[in-house]
DNA sequence: CACCTCCGT
DNA sequence: AGCTAACGGAGGTGT
């Protein structure tokens, strides 16, 4: 095979490791997530290609060659954030004293280096370009390949002229030219032809090849608008096409082999890697590129314990695992309290994982495909009842024909591939039969799957994407993938060989910070409780439901028409602030009283400034209320509408937020309308199934408030609670200075705003907003609240101060969000971070109040053996359908569990309310 | 896909 | 000097 040399688009992968990666800084507050992710990378493209020559090209400036010659066209690019830029120069500083050559020029972009390397290296040598930008793609040839990052920066695609065509509609690489001429690329400032898209171009280049052919042939494109923009367009398309070559004639390259062959890593990179705090990633290159003599002496003689030690140990494991653990954990955890990471998982190298395609594991699973095999196959797991089974199971169907589709087990070494209906139907019986304990990716699902099969799960003690939130609820994905990146610093398969490996790892994460029991305890015994209320689903009535629809859809038509007329614009659309903003601010001269990042706002706030200026204001703002409900309540619900079960059935996400709240998703249901006369005529759509009789709401009284009582043990707040005072009129009385039964209806609606901004980490902007009034007077509420209640104050420094110095906030059981932000020079992110850490331990704790609360009354249910069940959770409201002879039992059993869930110095307390529907159950 | 707007606790 | 109340999901427009 001929040698590899490895083209590295430094420019684009750091920009794609810096969004797709959590921030990562050091100690002194040099931001470096996107290095490391670079870093890990480029490890990892090490271990894969192989290659034996490496260069990397960067952009000079993000105005160059290219985009200046289209420099005024309308669309700027983003501004490149300032975490961003200064890790660029960082990175090609690593580079350099690995020996990678890190190339910029002046006038000429990093594609065009690259393109000029692809076609003048040597044509015996394979060339290997990676890169997070799809121009690169033109450069596929016979020799030269594109591994390009699809998403993220592990989620690699390996194009060679085959896998081009496979997704290109059989176009030739270099035909990506022709079609950004035509469809253009807002990023790169390439306009194209407006109103040609992906779909369009393609069409067009597969048919006649070419931007000049498709010119050329213009009389024989069909479509009258599509040949117009087409004619209009042509000199356009020719530059966009020109904006697009990649330019290959690049003067003054180096391109000695030489220069760019891997050299051993010399101490320079060490101290680097070690100021970077990127501690046992030097090693780890080490083991691929080979070490100095500089560095092997001081490792043999052992002068270094840091990184000396990881050395032998992962020389001896032969992976890495714990390292990416250690690292992100250094920015945002507790850094005293954490031992020592790399006694994680002992990871397998099986060989998977690799960039190229689907990877062979070491050991085959073996196949089951009948119900006989499987019980075979259960016996030999059952014989050893302690044997921790890991199972990944795809479902399918929909409620309440959910069933299996294939199952992956793995126990001990033995690991087998379940499919066909009887062998899972008998997998699906075992599930809730084996006494073994068993872990899993999304258990819910399974629990759902089981529960539409008839049969309950048993002894399912570990769910590690649920585990990897609660190490750190902050994080964008919680795919298993990116779980095992993050946690072995890998790219793995997800199966179940890296659920058993991140899962050691996990569950030590959780040890440490002392999740274990929230997890345990809490969230794992929710999931089949979630499962449970998504299966019951709820109903709306679609009789009702499409009647209030085809009345909106009236109201909102002779609305829409006489927006059109008053805006004096037939083509006017009233959904569209844009076209709304150039009507009102620009043809009728209003006044511009906000803007946004992009143009006019014309949000509420805004259209009430303008009300009475013009009667179009007074349109919009009925067209929106309507458009609202119709769109999203009225026809966004039906499609929702199990067509089995006649039951909406929403999605409960265990794993969504950062306080530990739970979402809910296709539809929302935490959202329905409530405020307005007709929100709750939407509402009342929600009523009770057959069988049952009534819907019955159970909510927490100022739960926020008083977990902020016992959290500050303010004086002033417990007695409020204590003597079950109005907690509003009560600060009212206090903030005003007035008697408490001389506090009026709008000094109470003052004082009320005043504690939730409290509960949110108050400012007298935000609250000056909220109130409508001058800062100056927010600023003065705040000031004489603070001064009443002390204990609040003390509070919220208390938690400021603790943020600061352990890098987290927790709630009342032990939940955690990380602030790693809280120490930032950046005034706003640190004033942000400040506010989470006020909020977040009170809106956390209410959360764990209410699953708690949750696995109280679900227990409680069971053992009274009330039919009643619970439907819907919205964050302080639990919605049930029972029975008329069991409504009065079902209540008291309700505030029972509910008001006891939680032992805080002040009471708690939960109030009943039932009806007929759900607006009347309030 | 980013942005705006708006619904809830 | 400038920007600021916490946590979410969804629909529509326009690139």
């Amino acid at each position: 095979m001929a040698d590899k040399f490895l083209i590295i688009d430094g420019s684009s992968l750091i920009h794609r490791a810096f969004f797709a990666l959590p921030p990562l800084t050091t100690r002194k507050g040099q931001h470096t997530g996107a290095v490391y992710g670079f870093l890990r990378m480029f490890h990892k493209l090490l271990q894969d290609v192989k290659p034996r020559w490496v260069a990397a090209a960067f952009d000079k400036s993000r105005i160059t060659f290219r985009t200046k010659l289209y420099a005024d066209y309308k669309g700027q690019r983003k501004p490149t954030p300032p975490e961003l830029k200064e890790q660029f120069p960082l990175c090609m500083e690593v580079l350099r004293s690995m020996g990678v050559p890190a190339l910029e020029l002046d006038d000429y972009e990093a594609d065009d280096i690259i393109g000029t390397f692809a076609k003048k290296l040597d044509p015996g040598l394979e060339v290997f370009i990676v890169t997070g930008d799809r121009d690169e793609l033109q450069l596929i040839d016979d020799r030269t390949r594109v591994m390009y990052t699809k998403k993220g920066i592990s989620d690699i695609k390996l194009y060679d002229k085959e896998s081009f065509a496979a997704d290109y509609e059989g176009l030739a690489p270099l035909q990506l030219i022709d079609l950004k001429g035509l469809m253009g690329d807002t990023s790169d400032n390439i306009p194209g032809v407006p109103g040609v898209g992906p779909k369009t171009a393609l069409k067009l280049i597969a048919e006649y090849g070419s931007v000049e052919n498709v010119i050329a042939h213009v009389e024989e494109v069909k479509g009258k608008s599509l040949k117009e923009k087409l004619v209009n367009n042509k000199e356009q398309a020719l530059l966009s096409k020109e904006l697009a070559t990649i330019y290959t004639e690049v003067p003054g390259l180096d391109l000695t082999l030489d220069t760019y062959a891997l050299k051993p890593l010399e101490g320079k990179t060490r101290q680097m890697m070690a100021d970077l705090e990127f501690r046992g990633f030097f090693n780890q290159f080490g083991q691929i590129m080979g070490l100095a003599s500089d560095v092997e002496s001081s490792v043999a003689g052992g002068t270094s314990a840091e990184s000396a030690e990881p050395a032998i140990k992962s020389a001896v494991s032969g992976n890495a695992a714990g390292n990416m653990e250690d690292l992100f954990v250094a920015t945002a955890d507790n850094r005293n309290t954490r031992n020592a990471g790399p006694e994680t998982a002992p990871v397998p190298d099986d060989g998977m994982g690799s960039l190229f395609g689907a990877p062979v594991p070491a050991v085959r699973a073996k196949e089951i495909g009948f119900a006989s095999q499987w019980q075979e196959v259960a016996a030999e797991i059952d014989a050893d009842p302690s044997a921790m089974v890991w199972f990944m199971a795809e479902t399918a169907g929909e409620i309440p024909h959910l069933r299996f589709e294939a199952a992956r087990v793995l126990c001990g070494d033995r690991e087998y591939l379940v499919s066909g209906s009887e062998a899972l139907a008998s997998f699906t019986g075992w599930l809730a039969e084996a006494p073994n304990p068993k872990g899993t990716a999304d258990s819910k699902e399974v629990f759902r799957t089981c529960f539409c099969q008839g049969v309950e799960p048993q002894n399912i003690i570990e769910d590690i994407v649920l585990g990897a939130y609660l190490d750190d609820p902050g994080r964008s994905s919680y795919a298993l993938a990116d779980i095992a990146w993050h946690y072995l610093g890998q790219d793995r398969e997800p199966d179940c060989h890296t659920l058993a490996c991140v899962a050691e790892a996990v569950k030590q994460a959780l040890l440490d910070k002392e999740l274990t029991q929230l997890y345990k305890e809490i969230e794992l015994p929710l999931i089949p409780v979630l499962a449970r209320m998504e299966l019951a689903g709820v109903v709306a009535d679609e009789k009702k439901l499409d009647a209030l629809s085809r009345d909106m859809a009236g109201k909102l038509a002779r609305l829409e028409d006489l927006a059109k007329e008053q805006a004096g614009d037939p083509g006017f659309n009233p959904n569209s602030p844009k076209q709304l903003g150039v009507v009102l601010f620009e043809k009728l001269g209003l006044p511009v009283v906000k803007k946004t990042k992009t143009g006019y706002s014309t949000d509420v706030k805004v259209l009430e400034e303008l009300r009475g200026k013009h009667p179009l204001v007074d349109t919009i703002l009925q067209y929106r209320v309507l458009a609202k409900l119709q769109s999203t309540y009225l026809e966004g619900l039906k499609p929702l509408i199990n067509r089995t079960t006649g039951r909406i059935h929403t999605h409960f996400q265990q794993t969504v937020t950062v306080t530990g709240r739970l979402s809910s998703t296709d539809p929302n249901l935490q959202n329905i309308p409530t405020r307005t006369e007709t929100g709750r005529e939407i509402r009342a759509l929600f009523i009770p199934g057959k069988g049952y009789d009534w819907l019955l709401s159970c909510d927490y009284s100022q739960i926020e408030l008083r977990i902020l009582a016992h959290v500050s043990q303010d004086s002033l707040m417990l007695e409020s609670f204590r003597e079950n005072q109005d907690v509003h009129a009560r600060t009212a009385s206090e903030v005003f200075g007035v008697p408490l039964d001389l506090v009026s209806h709008e000094m109470r609606g003052r004082a009320k705003a005043v504690n939730f901004g409290i509960v949110y980490g108050i400012s007298d902007f935000g609250l000056a907003v909220q109130l409508g009034c001058s800062r100056k007077e927010a600023g003065e509420f705040i000031d004489n609240y603070l001064s009443r209640y002390k204990g609040v104050k003390e509070y919220m420094e208390r938690m400021k101060t603790l943020a600061r110095s352990q890098g987290y906030v927790m709630t009342l059981l032990g939940r955690r969000r990380y602030l790693p932000d809280i120490n930032n020079r950046n005034f706003n992110l640190r004033s942000f971070a400040e506010r989470t850490a006020i909020n977040t331990p009170i809106q956390g704790t209410a959360a764990d109040i209410m699953k708690l609360a949750m696995l109280r009354v679900d227990a409680a249910l069971r053992k009274s053996g009330l039919s009643s069940r619970v439907l819907l959770q919205v964050h302080d409201e639990l919605v049930l359908e029972v029975k008329e002879a069991e409504r009065e039992a079902t209540a008291a059993l309700l505030q029972t569990e509910m008001q006891n869930a939680f032992k805080l110095d002040v009471p708690l307390l939960a109030e009943v309310n039932y009806g007929k529907d759900w607006a009347s159950a309030k």
